[in-house]
DNA sequence: AAGTCGGGGCG
DNA sequence: CGCCCAGACTT
């Protein structure tokens, strides 16, 4: 529901962009892809490529779990062109861990469709075309890395702005969408010269202050102007929609061993964990009793050895594991790895619970 | 508009 | 355990 306060954003929060920015200018996160608001003011801008990279990583990623990754990323593949370069499957085992594989794919196409171009692109329109961007990271690479005058809306910005302006959901869906374009639309009034500045900033305060639980309005610096914070309840900002209970599906994991080695095979590019290696599993189903007989993909002694459970985004895997050892490597597809060497050969969360039994 | 697609951290 | 996180893409 928005406010039913008709006066113009502009007169509500006239000083809320300045306010911001003086704070960001004082408390600004260090983060290695980014640019100090110093630097920034000297008129410095960052390389897009690393801007680009980081929003790539940081899509329903947190900070501390991507920040080790892009650092790995950039030491292997310094540029744009280099990542290019690189073999598909090197950059999804290097991936590997961060989730949300068709991330990584888009990357890679992207790269290769960055360096053929002789700048990078530095429109909204432009880096919407890009595989892997979208509204949201168009936005934040165009001013982030090129100051264009557009503001990205992320879940922190949701939040931030939900609350400033009293736009909340009424907990359905169709509200909680209206509502996000409602967002969306009004925080571009807001941006200032400096949008880089001005995004990163609300991305810090959603993440350091103005948090989902327990927003910290004391140390705020639009404490004055929020109007939820007058409301008495910036907690209670945004509502959104509750998202429906996982099921359970239930499989196996055959990890066959022969030699030191396990059979690990590559997924088809689309779909869970598209393009990434892992062990041999049967279908993942809810409800069914397997039989390690009819599932296992070769007859042999297969052993009990514990279950790996997982959970993704829209199910609970309970995975049973069975372990055979082999005294000859049978006739399947796959490839074999060293046991002592799996847990580093670019294998999915998911599929190292299930080694890590063995 | 709803579903698909990872993984981890936090209360 | 549920919720959230610098969302994009498909149907």
């Amino acid at each position: 529901m928005v406010n039913a306060n008709s006066s113009s954003v502009k007169s509500d929060f006239k000083n809320a962009s300045q306010d911001l920015l003086y704070w960001y200018d004082k408390m600004a996160r260090r983060l290695p892809w980014r640019l100090s608001p110093d630097n920034r003011k000297k008129g410095e801008l960052p390389d897009p490529y690393h801007v680009w990279l980081s929003e790539i990583m940081l899509q329903q990623t947190t900070v501390p779990h991507a920040t080790p990754y892009f650092l790995k990323f950039l030491d292997l593949w310094p540029t744009v062109q280099d990542l290019a370069a690189a073999e598909n499957e090197d950059v999804m085992r290097e991936w590997a861990g961060l989730g949300y594989y068709a991330r990584a794919r888009n990357l890679h196409k992207c790269a290769k469709v960055l360096a053929g171009l002789d700048k990078f692109p530095n429109t909204i329109e432009e880096l919407l075309k890009l595989p892997g961007v979208g509204p949201y990271t168009s936005a934040a690479v165009g001013s982030i890395a090129f100051d264009l005058p557009v503001a990205p809306v992320d879940g922190n910005i949701e939040r931030v702005i939900s609350r400033l302006m009293t736009i909340s959901g009424d907990g359905s869906a169709a509200g909680w969408a209206e509502d996000k374009k409602e967002i969306t639309a009004r925080v571009q009034e807001l941006v200032p010269a400096r949008s880089g500045d001005f995004a990163q900033a609300m991305m810090d305060l959603g993440a350091t202050v103005c948090t989902p639980k327990t927003p910290n309005c004391m140390i705020c610096p639009w404490v004055e102007s929020c109007l939820a914070k007058k409301e008495g309840n910036p907690e209670d900002y945004p509502a959104k929609p509750k998202r429906k209970p996982q099921p359970i599906r239930k499989g196996l994991a055959f990890l066959a061993i022969c030699d030191g080695q396990v059979l690990l095979q590559r997924r088809p590019d689309s779909g869970l964990l598209g393009g990434m290696l892992m062990p041999l599993s049967s279908d993942w189903a809810e409800g069914r009793e397997y039989v390690v007989l009819e599932e296992a993909p070769i007859g042999a002694d297969w052993k009990h050895v514990g279950q790996a459970r997982h959970v993704f985004t829209h199910f609970a895997l309970h995975w049973d594991v069975y372990v055979a050892n082999l005294e000859q490597k049978p006739d399947l597809e796959g490839e074999w790895i060293k046991l002592e060497y799996a847990m580093e050969a670019g294998i999915p969360t998911v599929g190292k619970k299930a080694l890590k039994l063995v």
